[in-house]
DNA sequence: CAGAGAACGTTAGTATACAAACAGTATGTT
DNA sequence: AACATACTGTTTGTATACTAACGTTCTCTG
């Protein structure tokens, strides 16, 4: 390796930019692997309804970690798979309601299963002290 | 907190491929700020050409991580912005030499600093020592 | 109660990201 | 030389992800 043609200290491959980005790319690959039908945001916003009930669009959006145009897709590509349903709040006519419908309600246990196992296969590569430490790091970093 | 109408034990915000994607959100937008100009993705491309020279368009992809279809959408928009240019392989006709133009070099070097000054604002929230560690447990999962 | 400001959802535009299919080119084997 | 295989770049389609701008609705304050 030639030391005088490269750039000083920068090596991308160290990143953790760079790093953060393979690691997210993999995990999504890995998940759709394990979950069939959903894409890892479209699960999380599932997930998230079923733990909370039914929600406003943004409010969901903030809770999953994607803005108000992001979650709009997701919902409605959740409403197209009828997994979802959208309604209109009596006391805020600004908001539109998300729930879970039956066909919806029946996916989601099969699928945090599937997510699971999808974690256990993303933190295949480290130890189990390992993925403790990174889960507390990103839950840091976030 | 009622448990009896709570998933079991599925937490999405200790979930690693919830915290992976929100914390490369995070740092593709303080990126942003830093590096003006350039997205991430843009300036891993850069990087990588500068660093080894005229490169194939699908070699450059997969030395940054992006498929086929990805990388030429990069190049593409570089070649907009005439940080890179694309000339023909005279040995192998079908390949596509990415290269910097002058303009590109000359902006690598600032971009670069910048790119260091985004790492650093984004494992702010770490010690060193974690930050360390991060980048080792990334590494590793990558 | 009137007006300001905030929040909601929507739309348009740009940028990754991957799958699948394709034509053109190169390489290896027989 | 012929042929199968593999690789290159391209295109189409789908799915995040964010910015900016917009009209509607709500809430707060004077």
């Amino acid at each position: 390796m030639s030391d005088e043609t490269r750039p000083r200290d920068y090596q991308l491959n160290a990143q953790v930019g760079f790093n953060l980005r393979r690691a997210n790319q993999r995990h999504v690959a890995i998940f759709q692997k394990h979950v069939d039908g959903l894409t890892p945001t479209q699960f999380a916003a599932m997930a998230r309804v079923h733990e909370l009930g039914p929600i406003s669009q943004n409010r969901l959006g903030r809770l999953t970690a994607m803005d108000s145009a992001t979650i709009k897709g997701v919902v409605e590509r959740l409403l197209a798979k009828s997994l979802v349903a959208l309604n209109p709040d009596p006391d805020d006519k600004r908001l539109r309601l998300v729930s879970l419908t039956a066909e919806g309600e029946a996916l989601i246990g099969a699928a945090t299963e599937q997510a699971l196992a999808a974690r256990m296969d993303t933190l295949a590569p480290l130890s189990e002290a390992e993925a403790v430490q990174l889960e507390a790091l990103l839950a840091k970093l976030v």
